[in-house]
DNA sequence: AATGCTATTATTAGCCT
DNA sequence: AAGGCTAATAATAGCAT
């Protein structure tokens, strides 16, 4: 149709090819619309021009032309071509999870042979190997069990002697207050102030660096003595 | 176009609308090839009929309408629509990756810690627990060697006394020969035969079950005392 | 490249078989 | 349903802007 009859066959020249193109798909997509309002019909239309790459696509049913339509098409495709379809993304996909299948196992293996399950079938080198392994994982477990209990205990000396500290800092300010006592009962503010100061002065710091995460160092309650 | 112009929008009549279905899927296919023809394009025209769903393809480019060629541009179409366009399947391959994934990571943590590693962030109870874990995994590491070395022990013993068994054999018939020597030099066939009777009661047997596997247990090797 | 024009061809609606 | 016919409409080739 036109001012003449066009033979179907490639377009060499490049102007008018591409003039083509455009009017074209154009009435392509219009007709792709059509028939799916027409006749109530899912319809998906890629083209890609040879030149710039450039995709365009349509859809109609009773939605718009949007992307999500032609991946609806797509998926509706799939699902009736029983074809396997896997493209490369799916397939990287698949491959990966094949990977980290094996891996878990394997991690499973090891776990279950350093629990001590499953070592029958060790060859005797793996067998003292793991020994080696466990030997020195208790070691390590035990050592830092040790390391924690004894920064406890650092730190409750810590805390005794602050305590004690604070004790003999009330002790002198009460002697001191009932020295005062006759002279000016105004002056009680002074010692409050001092005893949440003594208080404050109390809090528990943070003690081996390591341990920070379970330490929990509840505050310290304190009580008259 | 026709004998009467044609609102766009949906044919109420089954009929007529099944028929414009048919006349007008063709006219698009054969629209979408001249254009891949005439344009040098890659066309994909995929279509679902409401009725029957079923569902057409069209493609062209230089190729013919295969569904491989669909393929290929949705293919294209997915790579370079950046949208992840992940349908069911890939969601699916999605959501075990990431389980596997997490597994992984839960049993390399496990690991490290088994073996001794990364403990610092583990509360006194964990570890207590982990200790004993391991306590228990060495002692069956051990108490499996001790075994293993006990089941070589009662073999070898076993073997000793087959040794010494056959000896005796030995001895006893090489006495009897010495006595019939004189007497016919055709029965020396007898003692070979029963030296090989001999030597095949010397095979190693699977001693404990569970070792089956790493008991290499190389053929005994006989020489003469 | 994109748009408009329009003579010309292509498609097809409605009907028939 | 499937195919043929044909008047009537739609698409568009070539050209101009």
């Amino acid at each position: 149709m036109g001012r003449g009859k066009l033979e179907i066959k490639r377009i060499e020249n490049l102007t008018n090819r591409q003039t083509t193109f455009a009017k074209r798909k154009n009435g392509l997509m219009k007709k792709a619309k059509e028939l799916s309002i027409l006749c109530d019909a899912q319809v998906a239309l890629i083209v890609f021009s040879p030149t710039g790459k450039q995709f365009i696509e349509a859809h109609g049913n009773n939605a718009e032309c949007t992307i999500e339509s032609v991946r609806d098409v797509i998926e509706r495709y799939k699902q009736q071509s029983k074809e396997k379809l896997l493209d490369s993304e799916d397939e990287n996909l698949a491959n990966e999870l094949e990977k980290q299948k094996k891996q878990s196992a394997d991690l499973q293996t090891k776990l279950r042979h350093l629990t001590g399950q499953d070592i029958n079938l060790l060859s005797p080198d793996a067998l003292g190997d793991l020994e080696h392994i466990l030997q020195e994982a208790l070691t390590r477990v035990r050592q830092k069990k040790i390391q924690r209990w004894l920064s406890k205990k650092i730190e409750m000396e810590r805390r005794v002697a602050k305590l004690n500290e604070y004790k003999n800092a009330l002790n002198g300010m009460y002697s001191q207050a009932q020295g005062y006592q006759h002279y000016n009962h105004a002056h009680h503010g002074i010692m409050a102030a001092s005893v949440s100061a003594a208080y404050h002065r109390v809090q528990p710091y943070p003690g081996n660096l390591d341990d920070v995460c379970y330490q929990p160092q509840p505050n310290l309650q304190l009580r008259f003595l």
